[in-house]
DNA sequence: CACTTTTTTAGAATCATTATAAACTAGTTA
DNA sequence: TAACTAGTTTATAATGATTCTAAAAAAGTG
């Protein structure tokens, strides 16, 4: 399996469950936007193999902490997950409830003129709602 | 009471306790950002009433939804809400948890380049992270 | 294998939010 | 003012995403 390495560098034991949702999130070419449930849906039909939803939790989590994922900010009930963790923006399409991919040539380029004493700017992220 | 028009002309009746959450919201020189429980806790101290938790969610979404109070996305578990209802963006501190307003005049033009099919551009919304 | 640490798991707990449905109130008309 | 209706408030229950718990299983080490 070719997330062994990954997983051991990370200080993550490479155990069933975390190869099997590392397959389901990593192995392929598109990089895509989830929630949880969805997650849990994709492994169910992708393996034959069922997953506590503590466990996708928990890998979910662990993913996010070392990189691996990011979480992007949106109102919705449901947390979204981005499996694509190069800086972009989104799209948010209000009537499909889904995210686009923004990438940064798509935006031109953001300049924050406010400082603030003692604080140092993390990400900045654009959110563009679009509606019918 | 200087909020019974606005509610009148909003198709919403002016009960005391949504006069008194205008009052709370509204009846001030600076805007701020809130959750349901801390607006909660500024009725309390503000007013001697208590007004009922779910009429509180109530009376925010009416007021939302008439445009007097805005919704910011942002991951947290608690929802946060804007009464600063003009185009604008935020600073989120993650240490403290708190937002700070970002006036567009702070944030250079932004020009979206990527179109999609049939959709319009509903808003734009920068949210810029704030780490030590 | 023996031993330790990490991980998985089912189920319980938490907690923000929404739903329910009965009591109350504002606005309207007689 | 009384009667009527639609809208609102309220306490409480229900919902649902997420986190917690603690016991069993698996991984790593020698
Ligand atoms: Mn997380
Ligand atoms: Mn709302
Ligand atoms: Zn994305
Ligand atoms: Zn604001």
């Amino acid at each position: 399996m070719k997330y062994i390495e990954k997983l051991r560098n990370s200080g993550l034991r490479p155990t069933k469950q975390r190869l099997q949702i590392c397959d389901v999130l990593f192995n392929t070419d598109k990089t895509f936007h989830f929630t949880i449930n969805e997650l849990e849906q994709k492994i169910k039909k992708q393996t034959n193999s069922k997953i506590s939803l503590a466990t996708v939790y928990n890998t979910v989590h662990a993913f996010e902490k070392k990189g691996y994922l990011k979480q992007i900010p949106i109102n919705s009930s449901e947390t979204y997950f981005d499996t694509n963790v190069t800086d972009h923006h989104h799209f948010y399409d209000l009537k499909e409830e889904k995210l686009i991919d923004l990438e940064n040539s798509d935006v031109g380029p953001i300049n924050i003129l406010k400082k603030i004493n003692g604080k140092k700017i993390k990400s900045v992220e654009v959110l563009v709602k679009l509606e019918e």
